[in-house]
DNA sequence: ATCAATTGCGTTATGCTATAACGTGTGCGA
DNA sequence: TCGCACACGTTATAGCATAACGCAATTGAT
């Protein structure tokens, strides 16, 4: 369950995303990656799905699209939940982490006694350049 | 911005929503109304867009799915945030609200100079039950 | 009363997102 | 060297959502 070396067509969707300015879709990314030699959307997705569990990258669930992590060092040890801004304007991407959400969260959920996998927090709206 | 009445496709997609155990899709809502007359996806995904605008409904983003709201009394004077657990094994969600976090996710977007328009907090996992 | 604007309806067609199922190739340890 | 695990490539299909058209009913200002 460690992080190998990453295959050509992880490589090139990992370069794709993390040149990119903000999220992109599966097919965006196929788009990008068509001249060098990615032809299906299955090859994406597959990647997609390698770097998602090696934690370089993250999927924004409520726009169907994926960012590189910007800090994909420190998920090497497991930082909890992640959080995101997403400028509608812009297309901004901004990551963050929350002790005080996290706690918060888990002790709702334990109220449930609900047992947490994935935790999605996305708040959409715009940044300070887009008003 | 009020909530008029609801139109016969209004009352039959929240009527499949309301006497379902969890949520469903657009196009499971869609089958289990064709006995009454409802023939294309357009006319649910109508429906669901308005009842999501009068707060009736909400939409799981992390599983293209939509649920009935719980407390639909209590969205008329806009309740902020909403967050879901999703059990993965029966389906079931649960909604719920809670100040704490609300506040101190507003502290962290305005530290942004983010302007917030929608924010989706979805947990997936496994209820009580489920295990 | 009438016309214009608004809103919902119904249909066809299409686009975007994601996965199933099949077979090939390659590396590597028993 | 056999068998396994894993990545790859391709075709096909499934699942989610909207565009664009025209019709009908309602409302509301003149």
């Amino acid at each position: 369950m460690g992080m190998p070396q990453l295959t050509r067509n992880q490589s090139l969707v990992l370069g794709a995303l993390s040149h990119s300015e903000g999220p992109m879709s599966a097919y965006t990314i196929l788009d990008k990656l068509r001249d060098q030699g990615v032809r299906a959307p299955l090859q994406v997705y597959r990647a997609l799905d390698k770097l998602l569990e090696y934690g370089l990258v993250h999927r924004l669930e409520s726009i169907n699209a994926f960012v590189a992590c910007t800090c994909p060092h420190e998920h090497e040890h497991d930082h909890g939940v992640t959080a995101f801004t997403i400028c509608e304007g812009c297309g901004q991407v901004t990551e963050f982490h929350d002790e005080a959400i996290e706690q918060r969260l888990a002790v709702l959920v334990r109220g449930q006694s609900f047992k947490t996998e994935k935790t999605t927090i996305e708040i959409r709206g715009h940044c300070k350049s887009c008003g």
